[in-house]
DNA sequence: ACATTTGTTAACCATTTGGTTAAACTATTT
DNA sequence: AAATAGTTTAACCAAATGGTTAACAAATGT
């Protein structure tokens, strides 16, 4: 009897799998295994690992850029991008925790891969937000700041938790709960430390 | 001939490697080639990978404990301790890119293997550090704040655009030369980001 | 000088891994 | 219902990979 969604559930178990794993550690047969079919079906729909691998990039991928492009082409102020960005993201991110950190890791392992998606209309552009910046600052909202150093400072304070997860609770010493309660507390932290630096 | 420093030159090599490709990307073919010996003798003085392996982590734990050491157990006020762990962490790190993202990384993958090392004496300790805030929060020079949340920061500020390069460097459109000049900037934006934060 | 230990190599081995094939099974079309 | 097209499986294959072996070379001790 025919499954008419084993194709998604591959898709699924390929994420899962890839995600945890990355490129290199993944293996075909526990793909097949967490999607329980057999492995060929593997390449019966999806030719080969490289494209199915690239299947669950693009989605990654896809799932990732809204919440930039969200800072960079909304019509909200800074301040509320700063805002916004910061609690969705963490949030985004709480239910996908594996996500930030396979995008970054496969992109460092396969910059030429990596600059197909940078290239195309989904990869977002900062133009639009460099003016919005520019012109804060013109009308004395903001101190005079680079929008690229606000933006990784953003990035950084948001996402290293989760990517670094492992060492900050080594180092830190912290349980899963205190993690949790800790990434809660900087959805209002970060916005607060950000604005008051760049607000005039 | 022999050459008295083959075991070194495989460390290097291994360094090298794993470095760049992680435990499951890295082969051992690879490493004797960049250390130009014969494969076997990866054996010889490192009975297997997962020796060999161990081997680069803890090379790569004792080089970077020490800078977060600093900022548990130096003697400095927690102005200086931000200041100059930024100065001295990004200058490390620029010399040694894939440092911080291999530590990540397999600790990641390799929750129990690292809680070896976060259980162990070269392991930083945040304790004295927890006590140094509270005693400067009391003395009124710090606003109370909560220390895992000022190192979380930190930490976040400094590591994160090393070990996500690609993907921001992708989305901010940055070249070599700029990402460089931005993170030397960053050794004087992020100590006053952050001590602007906490100071009363 | 000789024996012993240490270092090094080429060839080999077993297992893992991504991928293929041919046959069987299921659904759809005529 | 027979033919056709699409789906699934078990068995298989070749290449890659971590690891071993046996013979050889170099250094070291006696």
């Amino acid at each position: 009897m025919k499954d008419q969604s084993t194709e998604e559930n591959i898709l699924k178990a390929a994420i899962s799998v890839f995600q945890k794993k990355g490129m290199a550690g993944a293996r075909m047969q526990e793909i097949a295994d967490e999607a329980k079919i057999n492995k060929a079906m593997l390449h019966y729909y999806y030719k080969s690992k490289q494209k199915l691998f690239e299947a669950v990039f693009r989605q990654a991928f896809e799932k990732f850029a809204p919440h930039i492009n969200q800072v960079f082409n909304s019509d909200k102020s800074v301040f509320e991008k700063i805002t916004e960005f910061t609690d969705s993201y963490i949030s985004f991110v709480m239910e996908n925790p594996y996500l930030p950190n396979f995008l970054i890791q496969e992109i460092n392992n396969n910059p030429e891969f990596a600059d197909l998606f940078f290239g195309s209309e989904i990869a977002p552009n900062p133009l639009r937000f460099k003016k919005q910046i520019a012109e804060e600052i013109e009308m004395g909202i903001l101190k005079p700041i680079d929008p690229k150093q606000l933006l990784l400072n953003l990035f950084s304070l948001t996402a290293f938790s989760f990517v670094g997860t492992g060492l900050v609770r080594g180092i830190l010493n912290l349980d899963e709960k205190t993690f949790k309660s800790m990434m809660e507390e900087r959805k209002i932290l970060i916005p607060e430390l950000l604005i008051n630096s760049i607000k005039k």
